[in-house]
DNA sequence: GCGCAACTTGCAAGTCTTTTGCAAATGCAA
DNA sequence: TTGCATTTGCAAAAGACTTGCAAGTTGCGC
């Protein structure tokens, strides 16, 4: 998709390899993934960590991509997707993640009702699912 | 609230001051802080850091306190109130962060929906919404 | 294609949060 | 009060990110 590079060129911001490559590779990934993942997903040479997260740090601010907090040490990033709108469901004894595109999240009257009382004008919410996936609920640890 | 000393010492934890103070620092916190939050809100002597983290992991192993993810540098901690069901609103231009209690989140379909479809059983989840408040609306800067 | 200016990258060093080892201090049950 | 497991402080380390700077690329006009 050259759709994004275009948005880059006309920004007056170069398209890299390391750029183009890092939404491709959350374009093909099926969870967000860490900058640290992102990395090793590229092949030889592999960009620097420094840009990778510089690289990060612009993609998410020109909303081509976006960071999900998962209660992990480090953040994870997903490309942005129009209209796609995905959850996603944690592990809490593997950490294993699966993402759950939720049919209907009918949060805009939560957000309708956060502009009216706080005067907050929300633009995007995360929601996460905590709990015990199949496998772990199998072994019974922890119950 | 002597109640949830009696958890600790039912389990054999011992009950120290950095841990009571722990958990009246979070109860009365309106917002979930930080490790160096909590630290800071210590009378002298203020416990050392490593001291903080690790009760902070212990009693949110024991579910006494719950950390909550806010796209920050560092992770945030709230005390768990029975019944309390709060989500927040965080603003991305000063980082503000505030409490909503949503009047009803009722997210128990999807819940279900995710047991019946993935095996997971969900315990709990983490629901934020990201935007602007109002001061920062009225600055106009990057609308 | 060529060259320049602006933008990017790699590298190294630095910051900040969180974790860990260990000996000294403390909590608690008997 | 004693004994012993649990906790704490301290120091060092690990890990995630950030920043300064010189060298390397990209984009644009010619």
């Amino acid at each position: 998709m050259a759709g994004q590079s275009d948005i880059l060129r006309r920004l007056g911001r170069a398209v890299t390899r390391g750029r183009e490559e890092i939404l491709r590779i959350l374009a093909e990934s099926p969870l967000p993934l860490t900058p640290r993942g992102i990395r090793d997903k590229f092949t030889d040479p592999k960009p620097d960590a420094a840009t990778v997260y510089r690289n990060l740090a612009l993609l998410s601010s020109l909303g081509l991509v976006r960071s999900v907090a998962l209660h992990e040490r480090s953040r994870r990033y997903e490309a942005t997707e129009v209209g796609a709108h995905r959850h996603r469901v944690v592990c809490r004894s593997c950490g294993r993640i699966e993402a759950f595109p939720a049919r209907e999240c009918d949060l805009s009257r939560i957000e309708n009702d956060i502009r009216s009382r706080l005067g907050f004008r929300v633009t995007d919410h995360s929601l996460e699912f905590f709990g015990k996936c199949p496998g772990c609920l199998g072994k019974g640890n922890r119950p």
